[in-house]
RNA sequence: GGGCAAUUAGCUCAGUUGGUUUAGAGCGCAGCCUUGACAGGGCUGAGGUCACAGGUUCGAAUCCUGUAUUGCCCA
């Protein structure tokens, strides 16, 4: 015993056992002839780093993985990673900067070879971290979504989806990213839900032809007063009646703009005139459409102001400067009202926080309505599971009501788009340069290579990602039919085999970005559901419930945590209080209490270890050995059922209860032989396998720990390993054993609890006698009664009379304590007059529920049946109360 | 503005179709325990009118309605 460490140490063992099983290829997959069960990973950020909520992911998918080995499936967790184009590129541009480079004056070619370099040194780091958490992943199928047969797929999807009509490229009101100079989708733009301080401006508007008469509006961004087209103004606002058909003039620009009526202003909002600038604002350009007006774009693409502006000392100037430097001549010149401060919602961008300009573009979009109709219906039936179900709610507002996906941005870090412009401005789609020239050839003959213009722009990574669980098996490689724009899956055994997947454990933040869209890819291009159920996890906060973040400096770094507490710590912490779909409040208390659970099973292995063994009879032992084989039945059952619905956070707690208190405080005490006698090897033996079995059971959850147990705990053979055992089978729990190793615990309670309230050290022994109407029960247990409980006589009748008893109830049975020592009656009296009182409110509540009729005739029988037990041993215990306060 | 959810012990949360002896856990708290696997431990205990008000029911933490507060999603 003295070769193992008194505490656990982690930090050797689990690199030991990691590299232990990828050397015997443990997490290989090859379809064969078992069940597949498959889980693609979240691809994370090919340059990210592990943060906490990709610890809180990849263990809930490990445990799954694991578990679903020791079932005898075919396990196949393949990972891997997303190029993250606009992240991915905002680093590049920044560490080019650094160095003094400045982007824009680079070839694409020569940007994309430095975004190579940098994916090559920080790429994939993120991989390696998942490691050290334990998981499980088959490395070999590594993936990347800019591989070389991914990216084909990418573009034969773009192909086909163009010529299914659902791809098209329009000029649209889009969100505009001024700093990354690209357009983002709606679900890229944050809006901070406290909103943000920003001054409101009251300008005046003279009336054309009216003296002194004006408009007032309100507006946030007097900037773009410049690419005013209209004041608006709602139809019944008798205020205004008399300026139909008439003009307002813009201030210092001078320009005369339409006053329009429409409903969709708020006559009671501010002074019920709106100015209306339809290049600047989703809701202007719809009330321009409709109203015909003229639409005047003020912006350059990096948010400076253009020639539109018509005055030469405006142009060329940032549009928040410009916006400073305008309010100021607006005051001099008059024209500003009043300024107040307000608090309005501010759309950010989510990579580069800039504040969001709409703004009109052309891009291609993806008819969201046409090809996801089918993806609605799969989550409506159930067919693919959302957990929790709340989601379905959210999901199907989002589908019913979902808007065309923009899929360009004007990026090189990417898939570049497939589509080629001829000199005459119209193009071709076409998934190779020299297809495009034959299509364009067959609209005009003399067109050369040269003729073609490739667009600049890249896709959307999620109009990457999206093909995750389809391509990371080579879906898009021979067995896509580019003809009927679907996949063949008899042609493609890995896909037939591991898809559609088994579960995508994610966070609800990207419910749309990634899984609705990978549901609608799915069925699009195979008729199948890509997973069976969508996981949906919290997300990882910190104490005060704030999301970690990096600028907040209140996130902990997991491999941190992982050197301190042990992996198999920190999972047990992020997984015990993380129920599906509820936040985490990260605390180190949580990762703490799993280091200290560890420690324990660590401990409950040094005393196993350190028996000494003899032959001898172990007979009295048992009804103690029928207590455990029947409760570890029950776990493994209950265990199951839980997992099976996903609820590991209470499986957890649940293998944490069995382990620490059923097997480490009563099981192992009950059979530890007196100290410094040995063990039967009988016992040991039995003790070592159920050990075994509750290690086997934990696996998942905790796999370096019971790796290491496993193997201390026996001399294993070569490939031996807990990794590759199956799950134990148990015969069904034998209801009488688990009711008798409760009445055990409730016994031994009850003499502690005489014992500690008279302040008698548990060495004293005691004498105890017991009323019962079960005394096979005590004559099973009565070796360990008299050894464990120190109890020195066991008389199963009632004593003599005698003041100096301590009685206490176990269950319906009642028990004296002879300690041997003068009691103070008075407070044993007054404490069992209030157990007494309990008991009283107890049976009148159950007796007022079974002198009902109404009850007794509409409940179950079986309820009836409880409530009377219930009331008969309430009066039982009354009984024996007042009786033991009759002998006080 | 529209929708979804939550409110249970000091804190963080379980409580699965209404009935598990008038609610459970972890942490925290209080008392006791130092040579025996583990102080990263053991034993014992205190602590809740299940947000509030109505309703349905023989029976409600659980179902319905309303109120309040909080959070999230969408515009």
């Amino acid at each position: 015993m003295s070769e193992i460490k008194k505490t656990y140490d982690p930090s050797n063992v689990e690199d030991k056992w990691y590299q232990h099983w990828m050397q015997n290829q443990y997490f290989k997959s090859t379809p064969d002839e078992r069940e597949a069960y498959t889980i693609v990973i979240p691809p994370p950020n090919v340059t990210g780093v592990l943060h906490m909520g990709h610890m809180l992911n990849n263990t809930i998918q490990d445990i799954l993985i694991r578990t679903a080995r020791q079932k005898g499936y075919n396990a196949c967790w393949v990972p891997g990673t997303d190029h993250a184009s606009i992240a991915t590129e905002a680093k590049v541009v920044r560490m080019l900067r650094e160095r003094g480079i400045k982007k824009s004056d680079l070839s694409r070619e020569k940007f994309l070879d430095y975004a190579y370099e940098w994916k090559e040194k920080y790429g994939g780091i993120i991989l390696d971290q998942l490691k050290k958490i334990g998981a499980s992943c088959d490395w070999d199928r590594t993936a990347f979504t800019m591989d070389k047969a991914y990216s084909e797929a990418v573009i034969k999807v773009f192909v086909d989806l163009y010529k299914k009509g659902y791809l098209y490229r329009g000029l649209r009101m889009i969100n505009w990213d001024v700093e990354a100079k690209t357009a983002l989708s709606n679900e890229e733009v944050i809006h901070n839900e406290a909103g943000e301080q920003s001054n409101l401006y009251h300008v005046r508007y003279a009336i054309d032809g009216l003296e002194n008469e004006y408009v007032v509006i309100a507006t946030t961004r007097p900037e773009t007063i410049f690419a005013d087209t209209a004041i608006a103004i709602h139809p019944e606002d008798e205020r205004y009646q008399h300026l139909k058909g008439r003009s307002a003039i813009v201030p210092f620009v001078n320009r005369k703009i339409p006053i329009i009526f429409d409903e969709y202003v708020e006559k009671d909002f501010g002074t019920g005139c709106l100015k209306v600038t339809p290049a600047h604002d989703v809701n202007d350009y719809e009330l321009g459409q409709k109203h015909n007006l003229e639409v005047i774009d003020m912006l350059n693409d990096d948010g400076t102001s253009n020639e539109k502006v018509e005055i030469e000392k405006y142009i060329g100037i940032d549009r928040f400067k410009l916006r400073k430097i305008f309010v100021k001549d607006l005051e001099e010149g008059g024209f500003l009202v009043k300024t107040e401060t307000i608090t309005n919602k501010v759309g950010r961008s989510e990579r580069t926080n800039t504040v969001v300009e709409p703004k009109l573009s052309l891009q291609w979009f993806l008819d969201m309505q046409g090809v996801s109709k089918k993806a609605l219906e799969v989550v409506e039936t159930d067919e693919v599971q959302l957990l929790p179900s709340k989601f379905k709610n959210t999901y199907r507002h989002w589908m019913e009501n979902v808007r065309d996906w923009c899929v360009s941005r004007q990026l090189w870090w990417g898939h570049r788009i497939p589509a080629y412009y001829l000199p005459d401005g119209s193009f071709v789609v076409a998934a190779t340069p020299e297809e495009a020239l034959k299509e364009a050839q067959a609209k005009e003959a003399s067109i050369t290579a040269a003729d073609l213009k490739q667009d600049e722009d890249v896709l959307d990574t999620w109009a990457s990602s999206w093909l995750w669980p389809l391509q990371v098996f080579g879906g898009f490689d021979e067995a896509y039919n580019a003809k009927t724009g679907k996949i063949d899956l008899t042609k493609c055994p890995e896909l037939k085999y591991y898809y559609p997947t088994e579960v995508v454990v994610t966070a609800p933040e990207i419910l749309f970005f990634w899984v609705a869209r990978m549901i609608i890819a799915g069925t699009e291009y195979t008729d199948l559901i890509p997973f069976k159920t969508v996981y949906l996890h919290g997300i990882v906060r910190d104490k005060k419930g704030r999301k970690m973040s990096k600028s907040l400096g209140n996130s902990p770094d997991p491999l941190d945590l992982i050197r301190d507490y042990g992996a198999d710590g920190v999972r047990f912490g992020m997984l015990s209080s993380a129920p599906a779909g509820n936040d985490i409040l990260y605390d180190d208390k949580l990762v703490e209490q799993g280091r200290n659970f560890c420690n324990k099973i660590w401990n409950a292995l040094r005393l196993i270890k350190g028996f000494e063994v003899n032959d001898a009879d172990n007979t009295a032992l048992n009804s103690v050995f029928g207590w455990m084989d029947a409760r570890i039945s029950e776990v493994s059952t209950e265990l199951e059922k839980l997992v099976a619905e996903f609820r590991l956070s209470e499986a957890i707690k649940l293998l944490y209860h069995f382990i620490w208190d059923d097997f480490c405080s009563w099981y192992l005490e009950w059979i530890k032989p007196p100290y410094g006698e040995p063990i039967s090897k009988a016992t040991l033996d039995r003790t070592i396998t159920y050990f075994e079995q509750a290690m086997i059971l934990l696996h998942p959850f905790m796999p370096f720990i019971t790796e290491e147990v496993w193997h201390t705990l026996v001399d294993r053979n070569e490939g031996d390993d807990i990794f590759l055992q199956q799950y134990p089978k148990f015969d069904t729990a034998q209801k009488t054993a688990l009711a008798n190793g409760e009445q055990l615990k409730t016994l031994f309670t009850a003499i502690r609890n005489a014992r500690a309230k008279t302040q008698v050290s548990p060495k004293e022994t005691a004498t105890i006698y017991i009323s019962t109407q079960n005394p096979d029960f005590y004559k099973l247990f009565e070796n360990t009664i008299l050894e464990k409980a120190n109890v020195s006589k066991l008389i199963l009748s009632i004593p003599d009379e005698n003041p100096n008893l301590i009685t206490e109830l176990a269950g319906t049975d009642k028990i004296f304590i002879d300690l041997g020592l003068t009691i103070d009656t008075e407070a044993e009296k007054a404490k069992i007059e209030e157990e007494i009182k309990y008991y009283e409110g107890f049976i009148l509540s159950v007796s007022k529920k079974l002198s009902n009729e109404r009850f007794v005739q509409n409940a179950k029988p079986e309820i009836v049946e409880k409530e009377r037990q219930k009331l008969a041993d309430g009066q039982e215990k009354l009984e024996k109360l007042k009786e033991s306060l009759g002998r006080l």
